[in-house]
DNA sequence: AACACAATACCAACAACTTGGTATTTTTAT
DNA sequence: ATAAAAATACCAAGTTGTTGGTATTGTGTT
């Protein structure tokens, strides 16, 4: 049984979805929503009294697993699940990585959520898989390197390679080399299937 | 003043999210809702007694506008309400096409919705703006033909023009002529772009 | 019948991407 | 300190995409 109030923030700059989960944790006794933002910016700087940070993965400008490392870093006791509407696919690794507690799907039912949290509110570490047809997320996944992302999420904004080179100030041939290893670490086959990737992944 | 009961379904397939509004909808008393579900499929074929569709614009394998339009052509006088988690920036006019009463962003707030919804069972229509960077939406948008959207899709898949040209039975070089158009169209740069905009714009 | 548009097909020159290499320097982790 | 990984740079041949043309046939509208 757990009596103690668990103070909670829900971050997802789709309010409709806040609001509905908000009303969704109603039903949690132990829970008391404090809050519901749609940025890092407005979460407040003294986080001593939260126990618990619900997170979208996807948000405007940020990256919720960014803002879940720091969260982690600077209070570490505060438990965090992370919620995403797409199929992060290879992404579950990713999201352990940051620190976090728990991954839901938005596909998730109500109950199963309640569950997710008790759970975590527990102490256990609960990581949704998804319903998917068979995916098998390619191995390499995990070795993206940062400036590999930072070249994937360029090529997604449609720059050539020589645009890249500009904008980083290297070689056009860095950015062949490093277009090159990104897709045989992604198994894809084209720039083409890489901005689909990094759409349906949200890279 | 509404006191005829408004019976109403939530199709949506994150259910998180459906059910999360469904809690918002209650605040509305004269709405019952009747059922939340993820697929077209799971819609009662007699729709006679419901006054209300809510439904998402990207669902799993459906396409939210395709049912909106059939179930407006079976039943007129049912109001439908689509939401999308997506700026659909040109989109709008082809909402509005498909027959729809009203569009809500998710980033729209829980009393906002009431009010949309309200304003809707009163007959009114009501398509809310995009908060978003002042975007104009292509002229030509609109006139993107069958074939073209054919070839969009396709190329959306990472297919090359000889690829396309294969399955669709016809000359590469028609192909490259339709993507040329395509481009054109819809003031694009590269098929990067394209891919791009189909993605953001769930062609 | 005349017009507009969709769909088709072709050409050439240039730009960008793809593939399979090699190789050095810098960073990070053990 | 040392090994592994990341980031850098280069080359060449081949493929695909991009741009700016021309042109014919079908289809639907007025």
């Amino acid at each position: 049984m757990m009596y103690k109030t668990q103070n909670t923030i829900i971050i997802d700059d789709h309010k409709l979805f806040a609001e509905g989960l908000g009303r969704i944790l109603e039903d949690i006794s132990c829970i008391s929503l404090q809050n519901s933002i749609a940025s890092e910016k407005e979460l407040p700087s003294n986080l001593e009294d939260i126990q618990l940070l619900i997170l979208d993965i996807q948000l405007k400008e940020e990256n919720g697993l960014e803002i879940c490392k720091k969260v982690k870093t600077k209070f570490p006791k505060i438990k965090i699940i992370i919620i995403s509407m797409f199929d992060p696919k290879g992404l579950v690794h990713e999201i352990k990585k940051s620190g976090a507690n728990g991954f839901i799907p938005k596909s998730t039912d109500a109950s199963e959520v309640k569950e997710v949290i008790l759970k975590v509110l527990k102490g256990e570490d609960v990581f949704l898989e998804m319903e998917m047809d068979s995916y098998v997320p390619p191995p390499l996944f995990k070795m993206i390197s940062k400036r590999e992302k930072e070249i994937i999420l360029l090529i997604k904004e449609g720059k050539t390679a020589k645009q890249i080179a500009d904008i980083l100030h290297i070689s056009q041939f860095t950015v062949d080399t490093h277009r090159k290893n990104i897709l045989k670490k992604l198994e894809l086959n084209s720039i083409k299937d890489l901005i689909a990737f990094s759409f349906h992944n949200l890279l």
